[in-house]
DNA sequence: GCCATGTAGTTGCGCGCGCAACTAGATGGC
DNA sequence: GCCATCTAGTTGCGCGCGCAACTACATGGC
């Protein structure tokens, strides 16, 4: 018997429920498709690599492991092994052994790394604020953050 | 003069800000790699190549015309070339020229591809209200498409 | 001490996509 | 009618990434 009154977790997204799922994905899209741009103009880089920078630039010493730059970022080891190869090229990381650990390796931001860093959280910042940001009240950014929030905490 | 009553648009995010975007890329990376990994093992297809399906199933006749496929489904052309090839090696779809233009071409669904759309549909619709919708009751569903509209209207 | 098992990092391979160049056909100015 | 320009679609190439296999080292049971 359909039961019209009890919609099936199958059934067809309602207005609503469509609203915020495809939004999250345009919005997603479009930000991450104009700031990916303005980083490869500016300097350079891509979003990942920017990031990576910035979480060197967090760390004590300026340095991590390889794994934890991986799940912080996201990616696989083997796809941080490539995204490092890359920053070595350009200077900005070196690789260091890891003492104590003969199977570990530490990425470390050189002095050239950590004034790119500089240079390039302004453009992300500011184009985060832009793009995103700036069309939200503060009371959307704190119904977004609550929602997100939900979704992951499990 | 620094004026920190008048923040830089280049200055750190509050954190509001910042779980607001966060949030969004830790949601948006979640749950995609979840819909994506179910589609690909319960059905051997992309998210990409599903939602392909899901507009020429809602297109007159179950066609459309290559560059129309390519802006909803946000790829370029030369993407929608290849993946349609491959919705054609899985008999979901074939190939139709334009009558009256000689450069067209139309995508169509087969009844295979009909019948995979119908299926692939509930394992997609289920994903999405399992791993992003059911965490958010309506109402952070409803402030979150007003949001959405709000990034989205230039 | 020795071996089974686990972990860190790298490498070979393939996939999905964009960019730029190309072909074929459409369109407008004259 | 003719040619410059535009548009639709495809193709060659490269990039960034994941998966699985591999090497090298660490660790725990005995």
């Amino acid at each position: 018997m359909a039961r019209p009154d009890q919609p099936a977790d199958d059934g067809p997204l309602d207005p609503t429920e469509l609203a915020a799922w495809r939004g999250m994905l345009r919005v997603h899209a479009r930000v991450t498709a104009i700031l990916d741009a303005q980083m490869r103009e500016a300097h350079g880089l891509t979003v990942s690599q920017y990031e990576v920078l910035l979480f060197l630039g967090d760390a004590p010493d300026g340095q991590m492991r390889m794994a934890d730059l991986a799940s912080r970022a996201l990616l696989t080891r083997s796809g941080m092994t490539r995204l490092v190869d890359r920053l070595v090229e350009l200077r900005y990381v070196e690789r260091a052994a890891a003492e104590g650990d003969g199977r570990g390796a530490f990425a470390c931001l050189t002095p050239a790394g950590a004034d790119a860093l500089r240079v390039a959280q302004r453009t992300h910042r500011r184009g985060i604020r832009e793009e995103f940001l700036r069309k939200l009240p503060q009371s959307e950014q704190l119904a977004l953050g609550n929602a997100w929030e939900h979704v992951l905490r499990d």
